[in-house]
DNA sequence: TTGTTTGGTTGATCTGAATCAAGGAATGTT
DNA sequence: AACATTCCTTGATTCAGATCAACCAAACAA
């Protein structure tokens, strides 16, 4: 890799706050990479060879029993880190769902350098905090919440996470934008079925609170009771 | 607090590997606390002012809807960390399911010990990405698994939890234990009703899987087949 | 243009778990 | 011992979402 003071995450990924000292090292050790859609990067329970900084994409975490059932326990943006450090395997698959680019490091590489740069280890501690807390969000949504509430929630939670650009003024929750995730991959995120999903969507668009232009586009047109179906209000 | 050296989770807490003088300052910010069995330690949605080792007993980690649908999102225990550190406020409540003691601190004096002493904070990083992988999987288990498969991996979770003593040595996953949990806990950490609990818990006892001596615990009679109905092999 | 494929919708039916409803068995109280 | 109370089990019924089955529409290929 070149330049990481160029990242275009620089500011958002857990190298933020490096020292440029710090960061010209962490430089030699990743390497760029392009992914394609549908290419899977890490495979659940292969030796945890990789982490990653998502530079540009989406990606989705998943796990699987074996009889095939799936299910997603993560979706990665720009800027989110990937990969299980400190572990000798992992326990998810990570899949690119767009064309993505990355910032690949050897595990272990990326685990010494870690050890010996604490600013690193607390952005990473940091992030797994803000990501266990949404695991817990979507254990909630997954044990307790009914179809309409879960699809709601999910609408909602893209909107955010799209909208995130690490620029603090327009951290704008979008109202329309682009899904990421086809209608068997939403049915895999909210342990629905893919017939439940489209059901439901078409239920909120013929209820006015959203509008569906195409397949993988969401218009939100009323915020404010998507927000409380979501909360069950 | 006195004397951390003589701590009964010392070397399985996040403490393990200060050294003398750092667990010495440690020990005089922390204050031992017993809690009854039904006390809660940290509400959902307050601000986040406490964090804890627990030095013994059990306590479930929950969220909850504003309708008071409730879902267990963590159990933890003898030796386990809780509350969120570096968040103004707690995303989830922590209730004593057993009489507990805890060894407590507060929570902004907890977060700045930590970011001066990057050994802790890889301990505290190892753990909070075990409870990850820990929250994944049973993400899967809410989003995917029939209610026999749920029941089947609670008990061998709890079979498996209970026996960790941290002695390497005996790390023997238990064939007969006490359920901290009642039926209802049961069901809010598994997505189910007391009644489904019950009866698959019936179920497994009628096909001779396990026995139930008493309404609290459990006697795993056949590991493997308990492990098939897990596996949904 | 006409197939073909892929992804999505909608309808009919089924089913696993929820809900509703009684009891029963421990445990605690007077 | 008699009575509550709490917790658990079991049965009957219902229902949300799964499954089964067509069909439709966009994207692509020939």
């Amino acid at each position: 890799m070149k330049d990481c003071t160029q990242c275009i995450v620089r500011n958002r990924a857990i190298c933020a706050g490096l020292e440029p000292d710090e960061l010209e090292v962490l430089g030699q050790l990743g390497r760029r990479q392009r992914v394609a859609k549908g290419q899977t990067v890490v495979w659940e329970g292969d030796d945890s060879v990789v982490v990653a900084n998502v530079i540009e994409g989406v990606l989705k975490v998943s796990m699987s029993i074996s009889d095939g059932r799936e299910q997603i326990v993560g979706i990665v943006f720009s800027s989110d880190f990937i990969g299980r450090p400190f572990g000798q395997q992992s326990p998810y698959s990570v899949t690119a769902l767009t064309d993505a680019e990355l910032c690949i490091f050897s595990r272990s590489t990326f685990d010494s350098f870690a050890r010996q740069h604490p600013e690193l280890e607390h952005k990473l501690l940091r992030r797994t905090l803000n990501e266990l807390d949404r695991a817990h969000e979507w254990m909630l949504l997954l044990g307790k919440k009914t179809a309409t509430e879960r699809i709601a929630t999910l609408l909602l939670e893209m909107s955010a996470r799209l909208g995130e650009t690490g620029c603090s003024a327009d951290d704008s929750t979008l109202d329309a934008f682009q899904l990421p995730l086809d209608r068997q991959q939403m049915g895999d995120v909210l342990g629905l079925t893919i017939e439940t999903v489209s059901r439901q969507l078409s239920k909120l668009k013929a209820d006015g609170v959203i509008n569906l232009p195409d397949r993988r586009t969401v218009a939100i047109q009323d915020r404010d009771r998507l927000q409380d179906i979501a909360a069950a209000a």
